[in-house]
DNA sequence: TTGCTCCATATTGTTGACAATCAGTCCGAC
DNA sequence: GTCGGACTGATTGTCAACAATATGGAGCAA
């Protein structure tokens, strides 16, 4: 299902490590600005430093890890200013995907995006708690929408590094946020201008539900430092 | 001046190795598709495999190089449908950067965009046929409004991936493209949308420079394959 | 006590050798 | 004549030792 959990999947040590080591990352196993030692991984791993290091400089490019030469590697802080560039960021990309994909998904995709916002009304009925399940069921929305956008660039940047580090964020604050009600509203709406093929509009309010999200989390960081 | 040249600057080999790698790879002295031989680079660079291999790591994160584990790396070729998902992306980031910029840039910043234009300006005037020279300052331009989003991460990801694989891209395309007196008028309507504070507007403008650039460059590369 | 210098230690950066994998070729069988 | 399979060569992946650099603390002076 989720493109990390192919794990020992991967074909090379270095790949296997990365994989593991964005795991632990996104899941708080190694927190925020901790320092990534490459004796202490690469013994944990059970691999060598070579293979650990090419590992460590991809999660350097994928943002999850930040790396000063002779200091060592430390695991990225998601503080209030990178998480407003990230948000701004996502919303931009997404906002586009969003048009692209009113333009280029198929009459199937777009079934699947419905049939993805029932089972997510349905998870929301069933266990009102589990602000885990509904995150993971936001993301399928907005990946499928990504994927539909053709957009090979596009798909890349948003898979491969922005949900990552909302992912990352969301484990943190997932059991704070509470508006999963007013955000499967707004993903009908998307899914709606989609199928009606509106990439103006797609597009527009892809745009303020990101913006609306980030409203709501910023909010609530003010209150939990 | 540009980010790129001071070379030898690096703290480390792989630093040193991934910036010289960008520099022959975007000026194509590595010419797309072509494969990149580990032990014939390290033995150019006076280095060994170690290094290089974590400078492929990186190039690999911007895009520049793509890598099939046990074949090798090959330099990233600018096909046609890449070029189209590269001009998407921009348009999305640039049109967001300008719209913060028009909201964060200081007066000083924003006279410096102007005088950018002056010298733009002069330059086309000067010597009508260095499209290099216009390259670069197009750049300068683009960068400049970046840099007034205050948004480090799109900053980054302009800067440090997309940006140079448009480089890549008009070192082979400069040439042909003839578009530099439109582009400056666009460029100064942006930079007044911006001066007014009018982020609406320096966004949509933006979106549509872009848009309008890709238009042409996929003009021209139909007829020259 | 405070601040500086110097040294010991741990960590990162680099290297060359070794192992695993892939691509192309040659040979033989059908 | 053509297909299949094993061999050879080259290339990539991995490792463990070595060198270079930064961190942290002890000792000393103001």
């Amino acid at each position: 299902m989720s493109a990390q959990l192919d794990l020992e999947a991967e074909r090379t040590l270095s790949d296997r490590a990365s994989s593991r080591l964005t795991q632990a990352i996104v899941t708080g196993e190694l927190a925020q600005g901790q320092k990534l030692s490459e004796a202490d991984l690469a013994t944990r791993f059970g691999i060598s430093r070579g293979p650990l290091r090419e590992a460590i400089r991809q999660l350097e490019g994928m943002r999850l890890v930040t790396r000063i030469p002779h200091a060592g590697a430390r695991v990225v802080t998601l503080d209030r200013p990178m998480l407003a560039d990230l948000y701004r960021v996502r919303e931009a990309l997404e906002g586009m995907a969003c048009r692209m994909a009113a333009q280029a998904m198929s009459q199937e995709e777009i079934d699947t995006l419905f049939m993805l916002l029932d089972q997510h009304e349905e998870a929301i009925n069933a266990a009102d708690g589990l602000a885990y399940f509904q995150s993971e069921g936001d993301f399928d929305f907005h990946f499928q929408i990504a994927l539909g956008s053709r957009n090979q660039m596009l798909i890349d940047l948003l898979a491969g590094e922005l949900y990552q580090l909302l992912r990352m964020c969301r484990y943190r604050t997932s059991h704070l946020a509470k508006r999963t009600r007013p955000a499967l509203q707004q993903h009908r709406q998307i899914a709606e201008a989609i199928a009606e093929r509106d990439g103006d509009l797609a597009e527009l309010l892809m745009r303020r539900h990101i913006s609306g999200a980030w409203k709501s989390i910023s909010q609530i960081m003010e209150n939990n430092p």
